[in-house]
RNA sequence: GAGCCAUUAGCUCAGCAGGUAGAGCACCGGACUUUUAAUCCGGGUGUCCGGGGUUCGAAUCCCCGAUGGCUCACCA
């Protein structure tokens, strides 16, 4: 290894300085009795206690005989001051210390002149030498790139960064602390399926050398959700990796955390209180307040979150009642009248659900559920007995977003079964996205499945929302990249 | 996939009527025993993203490419 330029040089004359005086620069087990955290939080109590901690060294301020240095671990910062009169002769190594280095010191806690709760160190021992610098200490790291790609840097010296994921972390556990109060089992079902269903899209394709198989990253995990229903697993859920071999953007990341949650003779308006109840436990837990600010707009997320039927929602912001408008010939044309640039083979609920998206998602600001999809880009979901061109189906939108979506699930093997064909024939049309012939899952299908509401959940566009994420890729701790050419 | 923008020191950035590169932090040397973006004195450490071209001369202008960001497309 050679050293790239003088920083990283100085770091390795540091490194070999410390080998000939016999020290070992990567340390070993180090006892704490605290973390920063700790110390601040019982900080009165502790005056006086010696107490030994361990982190990063990010600042260094020498004063000759002093030297003040800010020691960071997993929970903060705090002070240590080194003085040659307690120190003797190891005050002299802290010349070779660097920031970024790991340091684990024992030392009694006082307060400084100026107010600040610090340790004055007997004692340290060098843990880990860094030998490469660490971002600048005022700015931090901006660079996205090096942000996403290096994220160790960001976690250390980006702290909202750092908070972001630990919320990450405790949404994960309150939605499974939810889920499991309300009596129901976590299960995992395959990544690699044989045939990729559950939703519409394209998936990535392996390989299985010794089945000879090839097999798909799966992009739900719903019909083997639904084949847990049919064996007497009345409420499940599974909260998992999906993968879609699709484009790149700020919402979207090729492998993302999937909720995905079933119920046994319950339906959609189930999964809409349920949705609510859950979201509100949320953010009890992990924020405390019923509002978030995202991206510069106040959303207040307390329940009831107001329902609208899409067709309700269209005439709502458009004026257009598609309700009365059923032929698709001339829903085609009020679609144009609107604006709405639709393909010349859709049916009437693509028509319906373009003119939805492009119109009225923009406008869908605070948490609203839309109710009852089109049949035609609702393969899965059960019709509406009132309405056979409808469905039991909502999605719930926050911020522009869709968050959830949610449906009776259909049950009649039959009709599953002309749905599937369906989409078979407009995948022969050339619809990549649209399902394939899932034999073994209509056969479970007709083995009988009870009623039941689904849902699922979009974890990491929950997570944007509740900590203000501008990106997808903030809230996944390493998102996919392109790889460095170097 | 398309358009726009960006890429300069380890990091954050300035420099662009074309004249051969700067600041702050970091780093190196020195002073300093309660500082905290410590301070003071001295030091600029560089493949100006890469490759071509125009020009006496290119970080700066042109073309091609790489990577990223945003917007759009895609994502029911």
């Amino acid at each position: 290894m050679e050293p790239e330029n003088e920083l990283i040089a100085a770091r390795w004359q540091k490194l070999q300085e410390l080998y000939r005086r016999g020290i070992d620069p990567y340390g070993g087990r180090f006892e704490r009795t605290h973390t920063t955290a700790d110390i601040h939080g019982n900080y009165p109590a502790l005056e006086g206690e010696r107490v030994s901690l361990a982190g990063r060294l990010m600042a260094l301020r020498e004063h000759g005989k002093a030297t003040f240095a800010d020691l960071q671990d997993g929970e903060g910062k705090i002070q240590l001051y080194f003085r040659v009169d307690k120190l003797g002769e190891q005050y002299e190594l802290l010349k070779l210390l660097d920031l970024g280095d790991i340091l684990g010191v024992v030392g009694k806690v006082f307060r400084t002149r100026r107010g600040e709760v610090s340790i004055e160190v007997e004692s340290f021992v060098l843990l880990c030498k860094s030998l490469r610098p660490l971002p600048e200490k005022w700015h931090g790291l901006k660079d996205t790139d090096l942000r996403y790609r290096q994220r160790y840097l960001d976690l250390i010296v980006n702290p909202e960064s750092r908070l972001r994921f630990i919320l990450r972390a405790k949404i994960l556990r309150a939605v499974r602390q939810f889920l499991d109060s309300k009596g129901f089992l976590e299960v995992e079902t395959p990544s690699m399926q044989v045939i990729p269903g559950g939703a519409a899209a394209r998936p990535f394709v392996t390989y299985h050398n010794a089945l000879d198989l090839q097999l798909y990253l799966r992009i739900a995990p719903e019909l083997h959700l639904k084949r847990l229903l049919v064996g007497g697993l009345e409420k499940v859920y599974e909260m998992g990796r999906v993968f879609r071999n699709e484009g790149i953007s700020t919402k979207h990341n090729p492998e993302f955390t999937m909720l995905e949650l079933y119920q046994a003779y319950a339906d959609y308006t189930d999964m809409m209180a349920l949705l609510e109840e859950m979201v509100d436990f949320i953010i009890r837990e992990v924020l405390g307040r019923p509002t978030v600010v995202y991206q510069g707009t106040e959303i207040n997320l307390a329940p009831p979150w107001p329902r609208l039927t899409m067709l309700e929602a269209i005439k709502k912001y458009t004026g257009a009642d598609f309700g009365l408008i059923r032929d698709p010939q001339e829903a085609k044309r009020a679609a144009a009248d609107l604006g709405v640039e639709i393909g010349e083979d859709w049916e009437w609920g693509k028509v319906v659900n373009e003119v939805f998206e492009v119109l009225v998602e923009p406008h869908l600001v605070q948490p609203t559920f839309i109710l009852d999809y089109p049949v035609a880009v609702s393969p899965l979901a059960k019709r509406k007995k009132e309405d056979p061109e409808l469905t039991y189906r909502f999605e719930a939108f926050i911020a522009c977003r869709e968050i959830a979506n949610a449906f009776s699930e259909l049950n009649d093997p039959v009709d599953q079964r002309r749905r599937f064909e369906a989409q078979v024939a407009a995948r022969t049309r050339g619809n990549e996205e649209a399902h394939m012939m899932d034999e073994d899952f209509l056969r479970a299908l007709e083995h009988g499945m009870p009623p039941a509401g689904g849902m699922g959940i979009g974890i990491d566009r929950l997570v944007m929302i509740l900590t203000d994420a501008p990106s997808i890729r903030d809230v996944i701790l390493f998102p996919t990249m392109r790889p460095r050419g170097d």
